[in-house]
RNA sequence: GCCAGCGUAGCUUCAAUUGGCAGAGCACCGCAUUCGUAAUGCGGGGGUUGUGGGUUCGACUCCCACCGCUGGCUCCA
């Protein structure tokens, strides 16, 4: 007999061998329609696989509104548009088919590339597979059998996968519906009805097989699907929303950035708008800094080889640096890909004693790396960036404390930008892998050290991943959510016994021993680069700066040329008063003055006409709020020096109230 | 680097029947207008259709190569 327990903690007895369809049927038959998966003891099962004859197991009946049955009916979709590609074109090699968070893909290697024009077709081939109704089954063989089996179908990459990837696996298990049969883990929906008509079709790319860039090059398809078709319109929204925020677009309409391919693909030119906000950063930044005493140093932005040579660098990465320079007599410079060396260098330019440590070094380092060809774009991946970089020189008993700090200053630091939606993810290294340098004993002590102070802190979301370490040492990269949702890795905190050591570059101090020791590095940069943290900033405010960072704050309209005079008097006080402000006394309608002002997403704009020249007032005009009436000027300068010394953030929320402070 | 798609004026706003005289809007410049909360009117300049080659009587249109951009893959100190 089995006893199975649902969420609400009511029991079942069964008797005979019951599928947990068959137990949905039992309490009604609502429930078994409404069913699309199950989960037994915490495990997702297909709905018609039996359960286990008697004992006891825990229930739930997964219906649309459950993301785990989201998720496993985008994975039958995902089947469903491998057979609708299947039956349109011949010698179709199937390869992985998995969701991602919001979708789906499916690789493929076949003959006719495949573009956006045959999206369509494929999607009326799946309409047809779904309102066929046929029911996914699943099936268990030996491995052996399933190798002939893929033979006689002419997959070869399934063959190759059951051959290498599951090789250890002595049976092995596949969905069929209609015609198609697929080697699959599943789970899946009872039947391809159950997908309904909100899918669709993405775009199409190009993945290698295994992910191996030395093997051949596969066809993917992406696609989503929802169980309501509002959510897939929703979703298709956002898609479009993230479209229109996107800082190349934004960037070039705001006159921010742009990338001449003339100088060069990958390289930043800062046009004075954009070099404002990035002024305004560092400013920012170098206050913290004070705050946290460290001490600015200036290096220079290259260095000959033999130093990335002592650091690993350079043989570790030729692959992804500009070549060296070649002088006459013989010596080699690199553009620096990284400021560590030159630091190291600093740290090392006197007798160091415990008592000066820790030492905490810090420059806006600019450094070049050659990236490859196809994955330079916009601001966020480039050639030149530079860091908002520090290094700091500290004994094994400051390391905890040094690397709370750099947590902390980097959570604020995010918060000041409005970015509060955040995790901390652990790099650790792959024990198997033999790309990091040192030995096992330290890094389990760094490793050991920063999940400790991570948990300390209770970050949100916290996740250790394995071979995410940097080859020295372990990481804590902050991840940040921006506004719609999309997943950006920005800041880091990485911790270095490596680069210190005797193999490098021997590094020391003199204890309270009076004998020499070895000092830990800390590489910290809080925003990355400023290149991308100023991209990832105009697609989360969307271009829509709050006061304390916007490149222009105010502008000055003038109602007619009759108030020039008393606009440029009030354009002037504003200046005095530190605050970034122009003036618009063209001969234009007020109305003219500001569209164009809003759709520069001017902050405030101070209208100003004979009626306020004679009263000493501006007319106030928010961006968000639309007209405020007259206020004093000196009123006026008050409230936008508190929206400022606050750094408050008022960008209308487009969405699920995350941008609102 | 790899796969695929796309390149028409400053503009990720776009037009140009099967190959048949490259055209709008916005922006820009000039003149008029002096206006109170999202576009005042009139006029003007601006193009070797990404670059080079080919097919053709004739190429924005068809073919080839290269360059650039976009979406992914791979990589990311």
């Amino acid at each position: 007999m089995l006893t199975v327990t649902f969420p609400d903690g009511s029991r079942k007895d069964f008797s005979s061998s019951v599928s947990s369809y068959d137990v949905a049927h039992s309490i009604s038959p609502a429930l078994a329609k409404a069913a699309m998966v199950a989960e037994v003891d915490g495990e997702l099962i297909d709905l018609h696989a039996p359960l286990p004859e008697r004992g006891e197991v825990v229930l739930r009946i997964l219906a649309k509104k459950d993301p785990e049955a989201l998720d496993v009916m985008r994975h039958s979709c995902a089947h469903v548009m491998a057979q609708a590609v299947m039956r349109l074109w011949d010698g179709v090699q199937l390869a992985f088919g998995p969701t991602t968070a919001n979708g789906f893909y499916y690789d493929f290697d076949l003959d006719h590339s495949l573009s956006e024009e045959d999206f369509p077709l494929i999607e009326s081939e799946m309409t047809k597979i779904i309102a066929a109704d046929e029911p996914f089954e699943w099936l268990l063989k030996p491995r052996d059998e399933a190798i002939e089996l893929f033979r006689g179908l002419d997959q070869q990459l399934k063959v190759e996968h059951l051959e290498t990837g599951l090789a250890d696996e002595p049976m092995v298990s596949f969905y069929r519906h209609g015609e198609f049969l697929d080697l699959c883990r599943g789970k899946h929906i009872s039947s391809t009805r159950h997908i309904g008509k909100a899918f669709k079709i993405l775009s199409v790319a190009g993945a290698y097989w295994k992910g191996d860039a030395k093997r051949q090059q596969l066809q993917r398809l992406y696609g989503t699907a929802f169980f309501d078709a509002k959510e897939l319109a929703e979703h298709l929204r956002q898609l479009e929303e993230a479209k229109k925020r996107d800082h190349r677009v934004i960037g070039k309409q705001l006159g921010l950035f742009a990338v001449n391919p003339t100088v060069g693909s990958g390289l930043v030119l800062w046009l004075p708008k954009g070099a404002a906000i990035r002024g305004i950063l560092e400013d920012y930044i170098k206050g913290e800094l004070r705050r946290w005493n460290y001490e600015t140093v200036y290096t220079p932005h290259i260095g000959r080889v033999e130093l990335y040579e002592i650091s690993g660098h350079y043989p570790y990465y030729s692959d992804s640096q500009f070549a060296p320079i070649d002088m006459d007599d013989g010596e080699r410079y690199l553009l620096k890909p990284m400021n560590c060396p030159h630091h190291i260098m600093i740290y090392q330019s006197k007798l160091r004693s415990y008592r000066d440590l820790p030492v905490r070094l810090a420059e806006f380092g600019s450094v070049y790396r050659y990236e490859q060809s196809g994955e330079v774009s916009g601001m966020t991946r480039v050639r030149g960036f530079t860091q908002d970089d520090a290094h700091i020189f500290c004994t094994e008993d400051q390391v905890t404390d040094e690397f709370r700090g750099c947590i902390e200053m980097t959570q604020n630091m995010l918060a000041a930008v409005g970015m509060d939606q955040y995790r901390v993810r652990l790099g650790f290294r792959d024990r198997d892998s033999d790309k990091y340098v040192g030995n096992a004993e330290i890094w389990d002590r760094a490793e050991a050290a920063l999940q400790k102070v991570c948990e300390e802190m209770h970050l949100p979301d916290l996740t250790i991943e394995l071979g995410e370490a940097a080859f020295y040492g372990p990481k804590a990269d902050f991840v940040v959510t921006d506004c719609i949702g999309r997943e950006w890795q920005l800041g880091t905190v990485q911790l270095d016994y490596n680069l210190p050591s005797a193999m490098r570059f021997g590094l020391e101090y003199i204890g309270a021993d009076n004998r020499p020791h070895e000092p830990v590095m800390i590489h910290r940069a809080p925003l990355g680069s400023l290149e991308r943290f100023v991209g990832i900033l105009i697609e989360h405010f969307a271009g829509a700066f709050p006061l304390w960072l916007a490149p222009e704050q105010i502008r000055v309209l003038t109602v007619s040329e009759k108030s020039e005079e008393y606009g440029r008097q009030v354009e002037k006080e504003l200046r005095a008063a530190g605050f970034r402000v122009a003036g618009d006394y063209r001969s234009q309608k007020l109305g003219a003055k500001i569209r164009e002002a809003q759709l520069e997403l001017i902050p405030y704009m101070l209208v100003v006409g004979e009626k306020d020249r004679e009263a000493g007032s501006v007319t106030v005009r928010d961006r968000i709020d639309g007209d405020l009436g007259p206020i004093k000027v000196a009123d006026c300068m008050a409230k936008f020096r508190e929206e400022v010394e606050a750094k408050r953030v008022r960008t209308a929320a487009k969405r699920g109230g995350s941008c609102s402070h």
